[in-house]
DNA sequence: ATATCTGCAAAGACTTTGCATGAGA
DNA sequence: TCTCATGCAAAGTCTTTGCAGATAT
């Protein structure tokens, strides 16, 4: 997909992608980037512009969602629904990638827990299931969700 | 979980387990489950609440939301999210049965295809890796998810 | 009899759209 | 320069809440 080179060049390693994509790049989109690729945590477009406002005070939170919507589409960011109602962004790493993970989630507090354990064995099985239902439905697959839902230990001891 | 017997005897099966519960069988409730038990497909509340308003004329969207939520927390029904911005209801068939499934998520039209290939060693994989990351991260997992994204036959056709 | 459930209307939360101003290439 | 991007305000969608009247047990 991408280069892999994240050396820097003045420019983020993102640039080129962008503006491959016929779009600009702009200061509002670099800011959201920058944060997006220094979290390890699954923000969702108010965290972001929260974080954003102290650099950026003018910046609006519509330009966020369009920047995120952007993102997905090109492919830079996943976007996610963990059940409370509103969206979550990640930088994507590709399904190859060795830092592709799946996430558990806890149902009473809302917590994500990223796991890249049978991360292999998983991507094995999906490999297969994914040529499989391929060939018998038509289907062009292009992506997989696998999400565990349950009690973190702390809302689990809690509720004890 | 429940008896398995859904031979008639006036009451639908699920009488007692909404009594069990401490919750009344009303009507509405009856049709809910009359029409979520009859179809295969992924209904929102409010397709149910359009194919029950030729037989309760009066019965309001906000019952059908209060229905669903009560339906899902007695685990007789399932609640999905195919990132179409509303939420979608299914019969619930436990992870053991012989019907559960999977989807494929159509990308481009929102489609909805069931499938129960690959069921089996899936079933495999994950409750390995439930046990693993129950111990690892002390997390209580109740339940998973499964999705494929991709593009339907039809739209897969009309892309080219 | 009475605690629960329903339906209506209104509110709430997140996200998208319209439009004039501002900025990238 | 000229098209694309931004920010504000307003609108849109799905879902939840408040409350008086109706219903199940």
């Amino acid at each position: 997909m991408q280069s892999g080179c994240r050396r820097g060049r003045g420019l983020g390693w993102w640039h080129g992608h962008i503006r491959g994509y016929g779009y600009r790049m702009t200061a509002q989109r670099e800011a959201v980037l920058e944060i997006m690729t220094k979290t390890r945590e699954h923000l969702s477009a108010e965290d972001i512009y929260h974080q954003l406002h102290n650099l950026y005070p003018n910046i609006g939170l519509t330009t966020i969602y369009r920047t995120l919507e952007l993102l997905v589409d090109t492919g830079l960011v996943y976007k996610f629904d963990f059940g409370d109602g509103r969206a979550r962004y990640e930088i994507s790493e590709g399904p190859d990638s060795p830092d592709h993970h799946h996430h558990l989630v806890c149902t009473c507090c809302g917590k994500i827990t990223n796991y890249t354990d049978f991360i292999d064995k998983e991507r094995k099985l999906l490999n297969e299931t994914e040529m499989g239902l391929s060939k018998k439905f038509n289907f062009k697959i292009t992506n997989h969700l696998i999400q565990f839902y349950g009690l973190c230990e702390k809302c689990n001891k809690d509720e004890k």
